[in-house]
DNA sequence: TCGTCATTTCGCTAAACATAGAAATGATAC
DNA sequence: GTATCATTTCTATGTTTAGCGAAATGACGA
């Protein structure tokens, strides 16, 4: 009980549930990017991460000053058939696609260092 | 997007997780039951049984002066899949099932009984 | 080694949620 | 019709959770 649980209140966020469904369709995501998508602020969004990756929903791998996460391959499979089924039909879904082709065309240095100049 | 959202925060509470997978097991189960189940008030567990509702993972029919519930039929089935492979290796859901056996052996009027007098 | 940079951890505030008791509802039984 | 009973709605309170800014961490490059 305690395992499925603690799965369905890491989905239960918004931008988390948006996370994982931009993961289902991209290997890998920086924190930057992730940032940048959510329009929330780094350490918030790195909060949300440390979530999910506590419910082994996602792994990490560092390269650099940079921080990926991905999938983690325990994704639980019928877990990720039922999300991939609700998403198709997602308004919301396709927007952070859509928005992620652009933020994918930059590199993260560039997007962090936007996002640094916010500030 | 919206959809799983709703879903998972409708599942991201122990209470209702536990009701869920108990009618994974069990056709339907009078309020009365749940209560005794889950060991809340009776406002608590309909106030949790509207939000399942809500998130139409279940449905409710009155007989009398009971209300029993049982999954919707719209209940997701890779989602149904991913419950019943997880509650399989957990032992807080073999308790429940144990207690849900002796629960089942009254009727819910001498339950509601009970759960009066207790107050 | 020191500075820079991306990310994480900490401290706090505000919003969301779970809970119980009391009152309201709706349906049955006399 | 009135009383009774199971359930739901309302009200109030305590706890959890999301959010940001500031400070800490850890890695890279000069």
């Amino acid at each position: 009980m305690e395992y499925p649980l603690k799965i369905a209140k890491a989905l239960a966020d918004g931008g988390r549930m948006r996370v994982v469904a931009a993961l289902l369709d991209h290997d890998e995501l920086c924190v930057c990017q992730i940032v940048e998508m959510l329009r929330l602020s780094t350490p918030t969004v790195s909060r949300h991460m440390s979530i999910l990756q506590n419910a082994r929903l996602v792994r990490y791998r560092k390269d650099g000053k940079w921080v990926y996460y991905r999938l983690d391959k325990s994704f639980p499979d019928h877990l990720r058939q039922w999300l991939l089924e609700s998403f198709s039909n997602s308004e919301e879904f396709k927007a952070d696609q859509l928005t992620l082709e652009t933020i994918l065309e930059c590199d993260p240095g560039e997007l962090c260092r936007q996002q640094r100049d916010k500030r």
